[in-house]
DNA sequence: ATGAAAGCGCTAACAA
DNA sequence: TTGTTAGCGCTTTCAT
């Protein structure tokens, strides 16, 4: 293992010297620098992580909770958050919680511990215990908390595009096929849906429940849709959607003709459902890319600053993506 | 930050015997234990990683290189390597490529560099500069290479039974719609089909070359199946699979009728397409827990002793899942 | 602009 | 069974 002493040795400086043509370049004379980085290339030095944590207090790495990484939409964000951090020169750790509060809770403590900061992706997260973050720097993804900074989808404003949406089509009973109970996520959803509820006052907004925010969630919430009078459903996302496409087909009930549906997100299966599914699209990558944006501003270049910047908030668009499962509804007998 | 020291002091014995306590515990006495893990409690004590890594060159974490974090192929392996490690007490490390070899190459020396051990799941990984990972204990995830540890889906294996599957049906003109060139994952399924070849000697395999193992690929393959005469269609994946009934469709080619179409691996989609699809299912977050309990297996308890373990290869089985994407060739004309 | 030197918190000989 | 002690490789004052 080539350490610092082996470059410092070949270019003819002191350790702390090079130490600084690494950290802080400007502060090392030109020609030396040159000579130091010759050096460097050379012998192939790599810093040694964990010493320069161990004396620096900052691991180069940050951490990233979610739910289910089989969730497309969880593996999307994980992807930008990849990818963004890469770019940065930061490792990612990740955490899957299994949409299991308690080791959501377990999971932020370890992370936060072996991490620079964290980056918590998770429906429940109003529960979370804050002191588990133990004074790291983090941020909430789709999910506020006073004193943190947050990245989150405007979902209440998708809601609401949906909701205009499917009153522009001629629906006026619109089901809502809810997600986790308590989470942020269904939260402005719903709200999305009560201020839906003002400004078209000739719609009827019926709640269907809390479902599992995945196709077997769609499945169960299918037969209560129909049982609603409703003529056109909002599924709390495209998989949940999903599900329930699958299982009104199974049920021989048309869509759109007999009810029209709609998701949020995109994910790729959208895409390839029948019918194709109308849903509300975000960039997820673009989500978690911000949220390491976000981090990387708040943390500065050396985070040393530990700049906890008040609660910082930043709110993606959505856009309404149509497709074949919306239509208008067809007259009864 | 509470330390060694602390918990030294607080339960009257030396930070030493406080270390040993946690690392092994059998070597410290029963009534001085039971203080100690009282102490560590009650202070909240959680050990310095990048102290111990330090001192004992041990980073208790796993790396983990994926080529595409969103192929729900990789998000599943994830999930399983995740929940094995988490179970192991190892905190996973993610790196995607974004099937670029250059990057793959970067990526796993900066793994190996901060990590016990990478796990490589990289469909280019033959080319992969095996000094990359100078010494740190890796294990390949379908791909083989000398000297190097691995776990394998039976992709010969699957094939061969996609093939019976097609023969047994009455088709005798089989397409194969490969994936990435060179990569082992493709050049296994290759495997298959010349043993398939040779069985079925009244069956002939027509090679459509290689594609995007994504739904892109499936698109670009479609038109190519159609024009080749074929009655049955191997594709390299689901998605891939999945593409191809998009573009099929789209065609107005009949599936299963005028085409069938067989995937790999059971992904979410393949379940939920029209018409569903018949495919080789595979037991993907066994695969990766698979992977990690190699790792520690091979490397034992504490890794010190860095047991390269020979080659050691676990092959993982397949099994078919008929769904109604395939079906006997109905006669023209 | 550069160097000397003091540890960061922990582990693992070695001693007792 | 427990304690003492010497660093792991690096960053960071503080001098020069």
């Amino acid at each position: 293992m080539i350490k610092l002493d082996d470059v410092a040795r070949a270019s003819g400086v002191s350790i702390s010297t090079v130490s600084r043509a690494l950290s802080e370049p400007e502060r090392v004379a030109e020609p030396t620098r040159r000579r130091i980085y010759a050096a460097v290339r050379e012998l192939g030095y790599r810093p040694n992580r964990a010493a320069s944590l161990l004396r620096s207090g900052r691991t180069g790495s940050l951490g990233l909770l979610v739910p289910d990484l089989e969730n497309p939409y969880f593996a999307s964000l994980t992807k930008g958050v990849q990818a963004r951090a890469q770019e940065a020169g930061m490792a990612v750790l990740v955490a899957d919680s299994d949409e299991n509060l308690r080791r959501e809770t377990d999971l932020v403590g370890q992370l936060a511990q072996q991490t620079d900061g964290v980056l918590v992706a998770s429906p429940r997260i109003l529960d979370l215990d804050v002191a588990a973050l133990d004074g790291t720097p983090s941020i909430l993804i789709n999910a506020e908390a006073p004193g943190l900074p947050s990245v989150s989808v405007d979902y209440a404003d998708a809601t609401m595009q949906a909701v205009a949406h499917l009153h522009a089509l001629g629906h006026r009973r619109i089901a809502y096929a809810g997600g986790p109970a308590g989470s942020s996520a269904d939260a402005r959803r719903r709200d999305g849906l009560t201020q839906a509820d003002e400004r078209f006052s000739d719609v009827q907004i019926v709640d269907l429940g809390a479902f599992s925010p995945r196709v077997e969630g769609g499945e169960a919430a299918a037969d209560l849709a129909v049982g609603s009078g409703a003529t056109g459903i909002i599924a709390f996302n495209d998989l949940v959607a999903v599900g329930l496409l699958a299982l009104l087909a199974r049920r021989g009930i048309a869509v759109p003709d007999q009810l029209s549906v709609v998701g949020y997100d995109d994910i790729l299966v959208s895409r390839l459902a029948t019918p194709t599914l109308t849903t509300m699209r975000v960039d997820i990558r673009g989500v978690g890319e911000a949220a390491v944006q976000m981090f990387v501003d708040l943390t500065g270049r050396r985070p040393k600053t530990r700049a906890d910047a008040a609660d910082e908030r930043r709110t993606m668009p959505t856009r309404l993506v149509v497709r074949e499962s919306t239509a208008a509804p067809v007259q009864r007998g």
